[in-house]
DNA sequence: CACGAGACCTGTTCGC
DNA sequence: TGCGAACAGGTCTCGT
């Protein structure tokens, strides 16, 4: 489910609280549950009960798609890949059939993490650079200038869509958000990376932080039956939309696969640059 | 270095 | 109506 959107999302509403759950700022966890096993990628489940109970939450946030926590003694980082979501609820509510690891607080709070598709992990590390320190640029941190995206672009050969995903070339870009950015910037996704000029480069650039604010300002997309959360869904270009007219120029949009993933593009307002792409 | 295929999982939707 | 195939917001590993 989430991309940066989502996750900046999820990050703020762990934080801050919303209407029905606190902040969990300063809660001291009493104990865990780890209902499917392999959720928990670092460390051992007999060490995290070593280290978890009588921890505290000190910040919560977020970095590319990772929910950072950071605890008095140690960091717990959560990916909420495909299906994931993060929940606050009573700890006396009844359990979520799709919780895979929660945290219990003497708040009597508790923290669950839903994932229908177990594909979620989650680590709790003394260096959290061990995990994300691999990460590219934030997109949307002021160090990341338009020219800084020119030099990267232009020593890479890769298709630009596939780079853009790529968690440790920029941090924070999925599926749908980089075919909406690759739309508004009018740039096929199947063109070389070293291929894009300055112009095309520096526009892909105010594509990517303008979707990604506006994801986060419509709370992110809930897409399917999975994530309820923001109304982005509403506003999308290109992504899910194949065969209804682009907004733009009104040609039907097409899907295609690259990098085996589902990809929806505009073929008139992004056309692949002639005898370019192969070579 | 770049790319494709296969894993990891469950649920919904599509096509016949 | 039923049933298998295709597809879904992500990432890792392996082989070419």
């Amino acid at each position: 489910m989430p991309e940066l959107p989502e996750v900046e999302t999820i990050a703020r509403r762990l934080r801050d609280g919303v209407e029905g759950a606190p902040s969990l700022i300063g809660m001291r966890i009493t104990t865990f549950h780890l209902p499917w096993g392999r959720t928990l990628a670092e460390p051992s489940e007999d060490d995290l009960t070593q280290q978890l109970p009588g921890n505290e939450i000190i910040a919560i946030r977020r970095r590319g798609k990772y929910i950072v926590i950071q605890l008095k003694a140690g960091w717990l980082l959560i990916h909420l890949r495909m299906s994931g979501d993060l929940l606050v609820g009573p700890i006396d509510a009844q359990d979520d059939p799709y919780a895979r690891f929660m945290v219990d607080f003497t708040s009597k709070w508790r923290l669950t993490f839903s994932d229908v598709r177990k594909f979620g992990r989650v680590w709790f590390l003394q260096d959290a650079q061990k995990v994300l320190g691999k990460l590219g640029p934030e997109p949307l941190a002021d160090r990341f200038t338009k020219d800084a995206l020119y030099r990267k672009l232009s020593t890479r050969k890769r298709k630009i869509k596939p780079l853009l995903m790529d968690q440790s070339f920029l941090a924070g870009l999925g599926n749908i958000y980089t075919d909406e950015a690759l739309h508004l910037a009018k740039i096929n996704p199947l063109v070389r990376a070293d291929r894009l000029s300055e112009a095309h480069a520096h526009q892909l650039w105010r594509s990517i932080r303008k979707v990604l604010r506006e994801g986060i300002r419509r709370q992110g997309a809930s897409i399917d039956w999975v994530y309820r959360g923001g109304d982005y869904q509403k506003h999308l270009r290109v992504y899910q939309r194949t065969g209804e007219p682009c907004i733009v120029c009104g040609t039907p949009i097409r899907r295609m696969v690259v990098g085996q993933r589902g990809t929806h593009y505009c073929p008139l307002c992004q056309p692949l640059p002639q005898a370019t792409s192969g070579e």
